[in-house]
DNA sequence: GTTTAATCGAGACGGTACGTCAGGTCTTTAG
DNA sequence: CTAAAGACCTGACGTACCGTCTCGATTAAAC
């Protein structure tokens, strides 16, 4: 994944390889990003200092690697649900979310990751590109999908939409300003969809 | 604020106080946080170390006074403007806080705040105490103040509202995954009161 | 005494210098010179490397220090005995220097030195100044009052015979070829001396 | 020379081993003994580190080699000169030891050899064995030589005289305290032999 | 004339020590 | 008594080499 100054790849030894990423989980789990280190890492995965170095340019590379090591799953999804209920798949995936989130053992390296690709160019563009920008643009597929099935308005900004959900999800996370629950992800739901839904804004405007 | 170890704080000099908050936060827009390093701040600000550990207990904490000591601005605001008007207030909000976090060097203190507070509880307390808490309460004022006008449904979730205001941009300003712009707050503020808003609610159902 | 780069002096910290001399000179006896490791100096003398690094600028000199430092003998010589009988004053001289050169702990720390003036031009002009120099000028003020004594021929070379006295001792010390005895020195003394006796030439004469 | 861990020595390769001794030997004079690498040879002949590792247990035994491979002259004397004069033979043979060693260039690694053979105790072995004991057996066998010749005392100590030679020349050569010349081993050839020679003392007697 | 087995260049590996940097504490000197 | 200056011990940094260990790809020998 961020092997760009290998020199060759071939010769690399998986052994190592899977060493040094489960060490660097760990680490980030029980230390911290700050706290833990390269020497560390070595240490704890059996390790000369000069493999990690061999493949890694820098802690930030490495403990992302290892992240995605940890949690293969950035490319398990083949795509959102689509069973023609926007809402209904929506929601799904957004308890999914919160239900990963609150489960502080796995999301606790999430969060460093995040936190570190504030001061981190580098690190945040891996993270946009191999985490974020998948989700948003499996996420924008469901919603033009909604559009073509009628679901949705035909001038719904598409790009938009998704930071609509997901941020403020995020800003509960991140900020721990309250608690993160199903009930806020449906409350946000209901909030995001509201104007742009066609049938319910038709039948209401029925009712009304 | 952040001086818990001061042995008395009567004999502590004024000068060395604001020459060190003055080189701390020159060097965080200079350096950024990881880089800046607190013999630097010492050694710009023509002060011993010691002179620095005496009165604050970690970088963080220098850092976190030198953004406050810097714009004296948090507590500043009375309150949002209420015109009547809610989302032209909101607007203006909005739009003052894109300002703010697109101006690389007035954000890097908030972003470096917001990343330290992560890893250290304490200073994540203060964060969410100082800046975020009070402009939270400020916003479901503001929207009691609407639902009070007849502007907002009287069911309106007070508490999920100025997440789903403030967490699309909160998003999008730390993950940098699109750029942060004025037209992306208007449609954050148009979807998000969407639902909510009576007038415009009632006119589409006329007109539907 | 090799503090060149030292920044001031004043605040230097006698306790760890001695501790550092110390800990060299039982790790040059111990493992030797080439074995020796500045990080195994800072552990046994409970001082950080940096404060190594502080005062000296390489291994060897500060280990030619702490040789300097075990022995402050060097300068202790107030010059050659002077019995009148220049052959028993240089035996006495000989034999020490071969006591000395014969236990290993003692001349560990001279081979050392003379190895490492070989590749460091600067510590060897002061193995030469301090060390060399002073007892071969020693030895040629005896050899003069010998002259003067009418104990040596009044055209021998004053020069060239304190290398010939001690360049083949020091030869055998170093390339240890065979062992360096009493005997031996005395031979050399005998095979040196011998063309230049005054005395002895004109008994052997008289006898031929 | 030093093949002690050679499997076989048959399939060695000749371009590989000639290789990695002239590299060794450049890198001797170029960048001294300490300076150089194991890895640096390597890379400079063309070969890989564990080739050197096949074929040679150490720095040492490399080097070693390389600087007789560099003056195939150690073993093509075969023999001092024995034109029945002691003094003329001996004269030339110091006057082409101190040429050679007057020659920076090419006394450099035999200076640096010398000198790591003090903290070397398998270099020393070799030096001695292949380089010093076979010049002073020549040396001895042309003295006893000239003691049945009738030019030495019967008595004269056959063991010692090599060392009076050319320990003081090898003094002043490793030490530098004064330059060496061909006077000089005038001097110290006069005044070894002198008590030792027989027709001389004689003579002396005679006139005396 | 092909096996076939050792040697070759290459270089990754687990390590040790390097010399530097900054952390946070302790000590000295001046005001 | 506090502040400046800065030395102290600690520990991680990233680099250089160590000596060992695979890798294919030549060789040169014995079949």
């Amino acid at each position: 994944m961020t092997e760009r100054r290998a020199p060759s790849t071939a010769r690399r030894s998986e052994r190592a390889r899977v060493a040094i990423l489960e060490a660097a989980y760990d680490l980030l789990l029980d230390e911290g990003f700050l706290a833990m280190t390269i020497e560390g890492i070595a240490a704890k995965a059996g390790v000369g200092k000069q493999t990690i170095y061999r493949w890694w340019p820098s802690k930030s590379a490495v403990v992302f690697d290892a992240a995605l090591h940890a949690g293969e799953q950035a490319a398990d999804s083949g795509g959102l649900p689509d069973t023609g209920d926007l809402e209904a798949d929506l929601r799904l995936v957004l308890h999914a979310i919160v239900d990963e989130l609150r489960d502080e053992r796995r999301s606790a390296a999430q969060r460093t990751i995040m936190v570190e690709s504030m001061h981190d160019d580098e690190l945040a563009e891996k993270v946009v590109e191999h985490i974020l920008r998948p989700q948003l643009e499996l996420t924008k597929d469901r919603l033009r999908s909604a559009v073509r099935a009628g679901q949705l308005d035909r001038d719904t900004d598409i790009d938009t939409l998704p930071d609509a959900l997901y941020g403020p999800i995020f800003y509960r996370w991140m900020l721990r300003t309250q608690p993160l629950t199903h009930a806020f992800a449906d409350q946000i739901l209901g909030t995001t969809l509201g104007v742009h839904k066609v049938n319910q804004r038709a039948r209401q405007g029925e009712s009304g």
